[in-house]
DNA sequence: ATGAAAGCGCTAACAC
DNA sequence: GTGTTAGCGCTTTCAT
C-alpha cells in the first residue's frame, strides 16, 4: 500500500493541508521552519510519492506532454527528442512518446480528451503523409508543430531549411562542381519547398545553370533515395554531384550507387542534410549539414507550454545554432574539369 | 470544458452510477435497453471522454505500461515496440515509451510510485550497461524484462539467441567458409553468451577447428563493430567470414571493410543477427538472421499483465516464428579453398 | 433496474 | 502558521 499525504501528515502531527502546501513546494508557504522540518522528514522516512492520479484531478492537468513523430527508427529524430526531454524537465513536464501511426487523430482526441496529456508536439513527416492532421487542427487542441510552419495554425518550429540547403550547395560549388542535382522530398512535405529554394538560390548566386531534370521529388526514404539516383543515372547527361535533402535518403542514394556500380565520390558527391550518427557508418561516410534538432526540440517545448498558458504564440524558425557544413568522405572535386 | 459523466447523465435522464455502468462496459450491467440507448445517445451527442485521473484515482491503476529502451535509434526495436503496442492496445493499455538513459532508476520508481504507470516493459541493452536495474529488482515493481533472462527475477523473454547464432554460423559453414570469426557483444550483456554458445557449437557440429583470437567482445555498437573487425585484420591469419552478433554493429563491420579497402563478400564475407530496414541499404546489403521480435514484444506484454494479476510468472524464451536466415549480399562461398 | 452516497488522494479557499 | 472543509470525476456498494 503506498504513502499518501495523509499518513505524512499523521507521521509528522500535522494537517493534511500543511503536509500539502510543503511537499508541493508552494512557494508562498509560510510554514514555520520545525514544523517543515518534521514533514520534510516524515515524507523521506514514509518514502512518500504524491499520487498522480489525486493530483491531475484536482489540479486539471497531467503535466504530461506527448511528442508524436512519423519514424521512430530515425537517428535524426533522436536528437530532436533530447531537445524536447531536456526543456520538458526543466519545467517539470514528462514527455510521452508516440508514432504517429499508431497514435492517429483518434488517438491525439483520446489522450488529449482524457486528459492524459496537456499538450501535443508533433514532428511533421519527414516521410510523408500525417495522418489526420486536419482533424487536430479542427479540434481546440494544444498543438505545436515542429518541423514545420503552418500559416493557419498558432504555434509551430522549423528549421533553418533554406540556409541548409544553400550552405550544401555552396560546398559542392566550392569543390568546383557545375553539375549539381537536387534529390528533393515530396511537394506535399513542408521542408521540401525551402530546402529546393535554398538550392536554387545558391546555384542562381553563383550563375549555374539549373537543370530540371537533376531534381527529383521522390521522398525522404532510403528507397525514395534510391530511386532518385536510379532517375538521374538514367539520364543522358547526369550531374556529377548531388544534395539530398534528407538523411535517410542519402542512405539509399549511396546504396544505390554501389549497385549501379558508380563510384561516391570520385564519379559522384553526395552531401545530404541533417546529421546524425549512421552518417559516420555509411560507405563513404557521408558529409552532411548539421541542423539545430536540438534547440528546435527546446523551442517547441516552450512555445506548447506558452500555448497553455493561454499565451499567442508565433512560428518560429530556429536560427541558433545555424546550419553546419560536416565534411566526410562522399563529396570530393569533380573528377574532370568541365 | 470538457463534458463529465454527470453531464451525460444529467442529458440522458439518468444517475451518475447508472451512466457509469453503462459507459465503462461493465459486462454485469444490467439496463434496460431503452435507458442504455438513451445513455449512450447522450455520451455520442455531448463527446464525452471518461477523464483519466478520475478514473485512476478510482480505480488504483493508469491502465498505462511504460517501456524503456536502451536506445531508440535502433531499427531493431522498432518491430519490437511493434509487439509491444500491438498487445497492449489488445489489453487496452498505453504504452509510454521512455530511453534508459532518460528514465534512469530514479525516474522508474517515480512512474510507479506516483502511479503514472503501472508496470515495466525493460529492454535491456543490446549496447551496453543498464544503469540501476539492481535498484529495479529490489523494489517491488512490476518489471518484465525484454531480451535477457534474469534467474533471480521473474518474469523476462528472451530471443533464441543461440539457435540463431548457429543459423549464422552455418550459413557461412555451407558456404564452404572453415576460418570463420565472432564479433560478440560484451559480458556484460545478457545476449553475448549464448550467441557465443550458438556460433561454438554449430563450429563443433561441423567439426571447425576455432580460434580464440577470432572471437572478439567489443561490443554492440558500429564503432565496436569497426574496432572488432580492425584487431581481426591485425591478425597474421584472418578469417574468411564473420558472425556479427549485432546488427548495429555488423554495420561498422562494413563500414570498417570499405575503409580497410576490405572488399565484402569476396574477401570477407558477413552474416549478422538481427534484422531491420537498414540492412537492406548498407553496401552490401546484409545477410542478417531474422528474430521474432514482434512476438517477443507481444510475450512481454503478456507476462507483465499476468504479473499485474498477480500470477507467478516465468522466464520465456521465444522460439515461435524461429529465427530466419535473410539472404542478401554480404555473404558469399570464399574465394580460395583452403 | 436504478439511484444515493461514500471515497480514492490531492489542493485551495477560507476559517481561526 | 495551521487546520477544516469542499470537491475535482469516477466507480461501487448498498438501498430501494
Amino acid at each position: 500500500m503506498p504513502t499518501t499525504l495523509s499518513d505524512v501528515a499523521a507521521r509528522a502531527g500535522v494537517s493534511t493541508s500543511a503536509a500539502s502546501r510543503v511537499l508541493s513546494g508552494a512557494p508562498s508557504a509560510r510554514v514555520r521552519p520545525d514544523t517543515r522540518e518534521r514533514i520534510e522528514a516524515a515524507a523521506r522516512e514514509l518514502g512518500y510519492r504524491p499520487n498522480f492520479a489525486g493530483r491531475a484531478l484536482r489540479l486539471a492537468r497531467s503535466d504530461v506532454l506527448a511528442m508524436v513523430v512519423p519514424e521512430l527508427t530515425s537517428a535524426v529524430f533522436s536528437e530532436l527528442l533530447r531537445g524536447v526531454e531536456d526543456a520538458a524537465r526543466d519545467h517539470g513536464y514528462l514527455v510521452l512518446l508516440g508514432r504517429a501511426e499508431d497514435i492517429g487523430g483518434e488517438m491525439i482526441a483520446r489522450l488529449i480528451g482524457e486528459g492524459r496529456v496537456d499538450g501535443i508536439l508533433w514532428q511533421t513527416g519527414e516521410d510523408g503523409e500525417d495522418p489526420d492532421r486536419a482533424a487536430v487542427q479542427e479540434q481546440r487542441t494544444p498543438v505545436v508543430f515542429m518541423n514545420s510552419i503552418e500559416d493557419d495554425h498558432a504555434g509551430s518550429v522549423a528549421l533553418p531549411n533554406a540556409d541548409a540547403a544553400r550552405i550544401a550547395t555552396r560546398h559542392l560549388l566550392d569543390l568546383g562542381h557545375t553539375s549539381i542535382g537536387l534529390v528533393g522530398g515530396l511537394e506535399t512535405v513542408y521542408t521540401a519547398a525551402p530546402r529546393e529554394t535554398g538550392y536554387l538560390e545558391a546555384m542562381a548566386h553563383a550563375g549555374m545553370p539549373v537543370r530540371r531534370s537533376w531534381t527529383t521529388r521522390y521522398g525522404y526514404s532510403a528507397d525514395q533515395g534510391r530511386r532518385a539516383i536510379r532517375k538521374l543515372w538514367s539520364l543522358k547527361r547526369r550531374p556529377t554531384a548531388v544534395v539530398v535533402a534528407n538523411l535517410n535518403a542519402a542512405i539509399g542514394v549511396l546504396a544505390e550507387a554501389r549497385d549501379l556500380g558508380l563510384s561516391v565520390p570520385e564519379e559522384l558527391s553526395v552531401v545530404t542534410l541533417l546529421d546524425a550518427w549512421t552518417a559516420e557508418h555509411t560507405s563513404p561516410a557521408l558529409t552532411t549539414v548539421r541542423m539545430p534538432l536540438h534547440a528546435m526540440g527546446r523551442r517547441g517545448v516552450e512555445l506548447l507550454l506558452d500555448k497553455l498558458n493561454g499565451a499567442d504564440v508565433d512560428n518560429v524558425l530556429i536560427t541558433e545554432p545555424g546550419p553546419e557544413l560536416v565534411i566526410r568522405g562522399s563529396t570530393a572535386a569533380p573528377r574532370t574539369k568541365e
